[in-house]
DNA sequence: CGAGGTCTTGAAGACGATCAACAAACGTGG
DNA sequence: CCACGTTTGTTGATCGTCTTCAAGACCTCG
């Protein structure tokens, strides 16, 4: 529950009614271990997940068996808060480690949005910047480098992380191998780890087992054209 | 006004009183001609855009000058609903071809989120329709051919125009140019031109003038890999 | 009729995918 | 604690896709 909380706060002001009204409907925590489906495309989902550490993605199939992933989640972020109103699960939700989800029921929900329009507003927030790095991530994968649009993939989760504390000067715990992170780039797993080496050898980052460190924060977002307004983390009345 | 509320009815139920809401705080109707800037990133708009007829493009520019389209709307779609809660815009959004549009006032909403639970839910709904868009878009980008892309986007186009009585059978009215199509696929003038080559060649699409055709949706689809899932058609309660 | 915009074509080259093989790291059980 | 198998990362070579540059054709609308 807390990393949500935190999230939100960054936006705006939670009132203790509204913490109330969100952690009284929260399931008791359920863990998946990583490469586990925790929701499957097709799915109608009965209730929300929220995961509270970890990390998940959502990704598509095609007929040869290519995977998209559109987008990767941490502690904090819902991965189906849009099947609240959605119904149909148009992807599949993966649990890319081990992770800790609690879940949210829809008619607790929809309670909520009867009760609570500032509540709502938020949660609606939260989808809308769902929305906005989809967007940011389009524009790398369209108009950028893959060299670009990976430094910016690690700009953006070094943000997000660092919003729920699990990025400290630079770095961070990523739980992905580099197969996966083609999966997100929409590139081969040979041209990811090619990629990445240029990013090495020019002293920006370094990986080694599950630790990303970025060492120049600016030269990256510089490369990246990273600007995190997209991430809107203004604290402000919504 | 009357498009939106065609879009939303065909996903749920709406009352007298919420068309109401909605009729009554829409402004008078504006106009843009093709190329104008509706809303220019970094804008806090203090209302929100709705197409009601012409075609509208959601962008963002890198330092090179390229651009990448990220959404394309039509008559029914808001160009902005996500400033009411983002508030400060992260793309601009261009007209493409002659537009009206109304808006309405962020208060407006906000009254509305006050006061319209259900009505609230069915304007979230469209922004996750948005954010489903986008997500497919991706897919489409990372992990299909070009060709497949483009089928594609023709696909849902139909569709998403079909549901506001923009195209008959299998054919529609499509503004945009070579090169801002290129602009919405992440590919280049010239490749888009070779692709759309292919599509005609295999008796798949016709496009002429502002014209396109689409001769055998059943092939275009199957190329696509177009499942109309994502758009969320269903009509049910929200 | 003329001019700007749009479409089309060719050629060269960059970028990224694929195939294939091997190295390194990791984890598990003996 | 080591041996072994599996997963993950690395490298090279080749091929196809897509970009870029450049030029010419075709509209279409004043």
């Amino acid at each position: 529950m807390n990393p949500l909380i935190t999230k939100l706060e960054h936006r705006d002001r939670l009132s203790a009614e509204e913490k109330d009204a969100l952690h009284s409907v929260a399931s008791v925590p359920k863990s998946y271990s990583g490469g586990q489906d925790i929701v499957a495309e097709g799915d109608r989902p009965r209730e929300s997940t929220m995961v509270t550490s970890g990390f998940t993605a959502r990704y598509n199939t095609l007929k040869n068996g290519g995977r998209q992933i559109s987008a990767i989640h941490i502690a904090g972020d819902f991965v189906d808060l849009h099947s609240f109103l959605l119904h149909t699960m148009d992807h599949g939700v993966v649990a890319m480690s081990k992770c800790e989800v609690v879940t949210f029921p829809h008619e607790a929900l929809a309670r909520i949005t009867e009760r609570f329009p500032h509540l709502t507003r938020l949660l609606w927030l939260s989808t809308l910047i769902d929305a906005a790095i989809h967007r940011r991530w389009m524009v790398a994968m369209g108009r950028q480098s893959s060299s670009a649009q990976l430094a910016h993939l690690l700009c953006e989760l070094h943000v997000r992380l660092g919003i729920v504390g699990l990025a400290y000067n630079g770095s961070f715990e990523f739980p992905l191998n580099q197969s996966e992170l083609g999966d997100a780039l929409g590139l081969s797993l040979v041209h990811v780890n090619r990629v990445l080496q240029q990013l090495k050898r020019a002293g920006l980052v370094s990986w080694t087992g599950r630790t990303i460190e970025l060492f120049d924060i600016e030269r990256l977002r510089a490369l990246a054209e990273f600007d995190p307004l997209y991430l809107h983390l203004e604290n402000e009345p919504r």
